[in-house]
Formats: C-alpha cells, structure tokens, sequence
DNA sequence: AGGATTTGACCGAC
DNA sequence: GTCGGTCAAATCCT
C-alpha cells in the first residue's frame, strides 16, 4: 500500500500521508472491535461513525496523492495510445521534407487508433460542463448513428502536453441524449483543485456513467447526483455545434451557478472506496450481485453484471445522498 | 489580430 | 475498401 504513493513526495507530505494511513488503519481495527462487541438488535450508531471516519482518512489520502500526482506530473503516462505522436505539435516537419507534391505534411505514422487508454462515458440529457476548457478539433459522421460524433482535445495540448480528449455524440432524438467519452486524464493545471471531495450537487437529472479501463472492464454507472464525477464549474469554452444544441449556454446555466469547485475522474473516486466499506449484504443472482457502499455522504450501490458488454464486466453504480 | 470552429483530407486499423 | 480519429487550412467570431 506505501508504494502506490508517488516517489518524489516533499518529507512532510509524506508524514502526513503515514499519519492519516496509521489512523485510518486504527479507524479499521476499532469498526473491527465495535461490530463483534455488537449485539443483533442492528443498532450500531458507533460503526456509522466508525465508517466516516474511515472514509475521511481514505478520502484525505486520496486527495493527498492526486494533488501530488497532478503537480508531479508534467506529461501524461503513456498510456493514452490514442494520441498523435505528442511532439509539442507534430512539428516534425523538419526542414527540407514535407515539400514535395502536396501542401500537406506527411503525416504516416504519426498516430495511432485509440484502444486502450482509460475512458469512461457519460450519458446525459444535458451538455454538462466539466469544467476543462476543450478545443473542438473534428466532427465525424458515425456509421448507423443518426447525429454526428465531435471531437474535442484540451486547449492545452500544446501549452502542458495535456492529453486528455473527449468525444460527444447526441444518441437520441427525443428528449435529447448525449454520450460523452472521456479519454485520459487531465494533467494541465488549469484544473481547479478540490479542497474537499464532496460538494453540493447540481439538480440531478438522470445520467449514468460507463467507466472503461485498459484492461478491457467496464463500469457502468447510474448517478442520481452526478456531482462526484462532474461537478459543475466554470468553464472558459464550451463545445458548441450545428448538431449539438446552440444555446449550449442555457444547458450550464444551472451548474454555472455551483460553487463547486473540483473534478474527480471515476478511478480517483473509486479510489476513496475501500473494501472495508461494504456495509450491506451481498445479494446473487446468476448474472448479478449488489453491494452496497458508503462514501462519506453518499451510499454507493454497485451492480455487477457478467457479459454485458463483449464479455466485459459491467458495474452499474448508483449513488444515494443520504445527507439530508 | 488572435483564438475557436468548421470541414475535407489524411491516416491507421480492421 | 470502409470506418473512425486526427490534422490543418479556411473560415468564423470576438
């Protein structure tokens, strides 16, 4: 578990980081003691306690290391095969080439088809701003699909080899749906940090997320509050097109008056859950089992489902704030 | 004028 | 050859 914690870390991050990993680990140890002194009337005030407590140190730890990690990191991992070859801008043109017949530079090998990088979808009804600034950089018609697909990198590719990019499809006529798929990670800095992990929500619409990994599992999930993974923010563009709605604008308007202030990608959430945090039973059938999970102020109830989608596991997950 | 978007061409995967 | 992702010149917008 030490290792996974980025090796560069100043000294008294590091101490805080033990710290807080101690604590959560004592945290664990007392739930231990609470549940078998526990009698079967179900009443466990102190285990609810217990589980926030616990949350909240794997919830610092897990800030602690993102926020590391982004200023850490420059340039992205390489996993993002999608990309061109990130070069600063494919400026390899190198002088004297590049003349020849046509005005175009030669581009052969210059990228690949995106496979495996991380991604994860959201389904909305709404264009939900996340609050990256995005460069449309194409638009493509899809086979059998009945609106156009765009494409949108981050407006600073060039500037902080950000190599995050994102594809938006309308999927429906009516009500209007939007698929948005998300391909690596932000490690441009015009990210606004998260001070806390939970913040107040945007009215909820329905919207699901189907998370992707690289080692070809899915998760899909069904947020009534979608703020854990999109919470609103201000953006500096929007994406606008003939296909997707004009008035973009009057789409933000309710997130643009949050004052949320973070985005959190679907594994740094996943990341805040620990095994330890499964408080209701497992129910099986033969093609699914349920759990549920309490993150600070939300349950999180994960659907698991085989063969969904070419043999990939599926997790549906829904969130409940229970708060009020 | 400079940045953002549009759009046809290019390219690799299948 | 087709399809989807990206490039980049042209165009639009502020």
């Amino acid at each position: 578990m030490e290792s996974c914690w980025p090796e560069h870390l100043p000294s008294d991050r590091k101490k805080a980081i033990d710290e807080l990993m101690k604590g959560r680990e004592f945290a664990k140890q007392l739930k231990v003691v609470l549940c078998d002194s526990i009698g079967e009337d179900g009443s466990m005030p102190a285990e609810d306690l217990v589980v926030k407590i616990l949350n909240s140190f794997t919830s610092s730890l897990s800030i602690l290391n993102r926020a590391e990690t982004d200023e850490v990191s420059q340039f992205p991992a390489s996993t993002h095969v999608g990309s061109p070859c990130w070069d600063g801008r494919k400026s390899e043109d190198s002088g004297e080439s590049s003349k020849s017949t046509s005005t175009r530079k030669d581009r052969r090998g210059c990228y690949k088809r995106r496979r495996t990088s991380h991604s994860w979808i959201k389904n909305s009804p709404e264009l939900v701003d996340d609050g990256h600034a995005w460069r449309k950089y194409g638009q493509k018609v899809i086979l059998n699909a009945k609106y156009p697909r765009n494409y949108f990198r981050c407006t600073h590719k060039f500037e902080q080899g950000c190599q995050a990019t994102k594809q938006v499809q309308r999927t429906e006529e009516e009500p209007p749906m939007y698929r948005t798929t998300y391909y690596g990670h932000h490690t441009c800095k015009n990210l606004l940090k998260a001070s806390h992990l939970f913040l107040d929500a945007p009215d909820a619409t329905d919207s699901s997320m189907l998370l992707s990994f690289g080692n070809g599992r899915h998760h899909h999930l069904t947020n009534k509050q979608d703020t854990p993974f999109f919470s609103s923010f201000q953006s500096v563009k929007q994406e606008n097109n003939n296909e997707l709605p004009n008035d973009h604008d009057h789409h933000l308007t309710h997130n643009q008056s949050s004052s949320s202030d973070y985005l959190l990608s679907p594994e740094d959430h996943l990341s805040t859950l620990d095994p330890a945090d499964v408080i209701s039973g497992v129910n099986s059938s033969c093609t699914t089992s349920t759990t549920t999970h309490r993150s600070l102020d939300l349950d999180m109830i994960v659907t698991s489902v085989d063969n969904h989608f070419d043999d990939d596991d599926v997790l549906e997950l829904e969130y409940f704030d229970y708060t009020e």
